[in-house]
DNA sequence: GCTACTTCTGCAAAGAGTTCGCAACTCGCT
DNA sequence: AGCGAGTTGCGAACTCTTTGCAGAAGTAGC
């Protein structure tokens, strides 16, 4: 077999689901469980929201996605190997940026040499006004 | 009236109820609407959630408390005079520890010339792993 | 100190988002 | 093809938060 299935890989049975779910994800970028589902129906019409938040689970523990925090009280999802940059949220228009990680290179560093503390910066957004937002 | 009531010269009214609120949000720091909610009761048992929420959205509106996102889902509420430093959350043990703002300056400073991003930190949280979950 | 006006509280119900249990289904091994 | 385990769909349950309303309490004026 030429495909190699990442998600038997995992250990994980080939849904068209799952697959869906995953590609959701990746094309997405960083979605919430409601915008991969939206997605998913695309082709998938009549999948079910908890398969979503099951697979995302799932996925998740096998580590090709990665959930994020960025704004209020939903998670948002990502596809693993996009987790190289930052997320700059705006709180004003609510759009998200994306900043590479070496940007928070030092900073990662200081809290490490003076609080021991392993920053993961993409897992939790950056909150701020984006360029387009602020009054020049 | 030797005490200068902060919550009226807000325009706000003063109930023992939204006293207790901000009182409880300054000692503990950071708190859950819940945590507040746990305190708040201590000395003021019947009071309801709705009234917790509330008042805490009021004092937000008058710039007296402020909420991070500091975990999965749930806003968490400080007192604005102590908006002075990051919160370092533990991915592993849960805790939550401080830091000053100016471990973040530039990395700030980056994000501000580089993108025109300007970042509040304080709004949300820095994930990571802490010292005391760090496997030597 | 009393009255009237307005805001605030408590309660209960409504909502949004997410999780869970269970029966039916289907994927992958043999 | 047949079997067993992992998955899906569906509905109900749950948690957290918000909202409407009536009654209670705080504040200002008299």
């Amino acid at each position: 077999m030429a495909k190699s299935h990442e998600l038997r890989e995992k250990g994980l049975r080939l849904t068209p689901q799952r697959e869906l779910v995953l590609k959701a994800v990746r094309e997405l970028g960083h979605a919430t469980p409601e915008e991969v589902a939206d997605r998913v129906r695309e082709s998938y019409p009549g999948i079910n929201l908890s398969t979503i938040y099951r697979n995302l689970e799932t996925l998740e523990n096998v580590g090709l996605v990665q959930h994020t925090h960025l704004g209020h009280g939903g998670a948002t999802y990502h596809a693993a190997e996009e987790l190289t940059h930052l997320h700059l949220v705006c709180g004003t228009c609510g759009s998200v940026g994306d900043a590479p990680m070496e940007s928070a290179a030092t900073f990662v560093n200081e809290l490490l040499d003076n609080y021991g503390f392993k920053t993961d910066v993409t897992h939790f957004a950056i909150y701020g006004t984006c360029a387009n937002c602020t009054p020049k």
